[in-house]
DNA sequence: ACCTGAACACCGTTCAAGT
DNA sequence: ACCTGAACACCGTTCAAGT
């Protein structure tokens, strides 16, 4: 039976069935356990095998990224511009919470990949159906930067550390914090504790990552409403 | 002669001059070429005399990434809190843009690094003396995220390429598409050539990073400056 | 024609042998 | 005691030999 389990996992390998491996392999294991080698291994495959349906290792990383992009919602065309730009950064940010690999490789990627082009289109023309300008749309675009895939983009991310080796979270500075450490920087140990939750039972685990995101996301979408309504404009700015 | 360069090369070794040429290393080559084996060649030595000095290259990483954050200017003590923090944000981001390396290097450590520590603390303090509460203090320093580094985290960020192999530009989004890009993508094609400097000679070339990253930043710092002046605070919110 | 093992040019780091 | 070459366990990818 050893046998016939060879047999299943060397059954007929296709780009798809690599693509969904490496996926499974990176969330699993984290993505420096994402090699060709132990990627083939994993298909019961000779590693050469993986260059009949992926050029390189780069262009894997693109196909895996553009899998992760087309897991976030549509937009919703009648939709109110706010609400639905809203709801489908949260649905990106959940996307790339089940794939905690994927900011890094998009960051690191030079990306223009067909998928994520295709999600930044739809997002354009969300806020053009909604009256933003061309130019406002352009300066909210990167305004929102990697926001607007998600990223929750703090300077510690416990989140990007799952399905990692399972060692113990790297103390971010919100949690609580070791008694010297809190000593040379008082204001860090301050705030620590001074998180969302004043509920005693949940002080020192750290910070509601989820709060933390909606309430820049809702700093960003507010005053980008407060400047559609300005119908502000860079164009007569004096450089 | 050569023997008297190889002598100079050859100079006491010491872990200033290493980590002075890891970074002028990464800065002209690239992270990718920052290895131990080629910084070792570029100071003349053998690769394991280096670990007379660092204990691996994850503790070269993070002594790196504590030297440019070491570049940031230091808070100004009386001064207004929202001008002093935008200086200073902006000064971090200078900082980054010297070394282009620095932002993924920050982003794949799980840092804790002092300095970096040192940088944020200072920050908390600065919006505290401000008379921000801990609690809005708190969020502020999650909702500006990687951006009180100066990351302009932007999707397609060309300043990252800078450094690196003399490639032509990876074409963002945001200059002159392709014609084929174009026609797939028309919203994004729309609002590419709507950037701020509506110039026409100016079109095509690409955005002005420095405007859009100080329009994401006054976006926040004026919706954060509402929120203190409502004495905004997380803690009676609802579940 | 297709597949694949060996090989190449790299890594970071260990370790034992040489001074 | 210090330094360092060789070696180990990895990479991604090329290429030629085998079927």
């Amino acid at each position: 039976m050893a046998e016939q389990a060879e047999t299943l996992r060397r059954a007929p390998l296709s780009r798809d069935r690599i693509l969904r491996a490496a996926v499974a392999l990176a969330d699993a294991a984290g993505i420096e356990s994402l090699s060709m080698r132990n990627l083939a291994q994993e298909l019961g495959v000779v590693p050469m095998a993986l260059y009949k349906h992926v050029a390189n290792k780069d262009e894997l990383l693109d196909a895996m990224i553009d899998l992760v992009v087309g897991e976030i919602d549509p937009p919703t065309p009648g939709a109110d511009w706010k609400q639905d730009l809203r709801r489908r950064v949260l649905s990106a940010r959940q996307a790339l919470r089940r794939h905690p690999w994927a900011p890094l490789a998009i960051e690191t990627r030079n990306m223009a990949t067909p998928a994520l082009l295709a999600y930044l289109d739809s997002v354009v023309g969300t806020l053009r159906a909604g009256g933003f300008s061309a130019n406002l749309a352009h300066h909210v675009m990167h305004a929102m930067g990697s926001r607007i895939l998600g990223f929750s983009q703090e300077l510690f991310d416990t989140a990007r550390d799952a399905g990692r080796s399972g060692r113990t979270t790297p103390a971010p500075p919100t949690a609580a914090l070791p008694p010297e450490v809190a000593a040379r920087f008082p204001h860090l140990a301050e705030i620590a504790t001074a998180a969302s939750h004043d509920d005693a039972s949940v002080v020192g685990q750290g910070c509601d990552d989820q709060f933390e995101f909606e309430f820049a996301l809702d700093l960003l979408l507010d005053g980008i409403e407060r400047l559609q309504q300005q119908a502000w404009t860079s164009a007569r700015r004096t450089r």
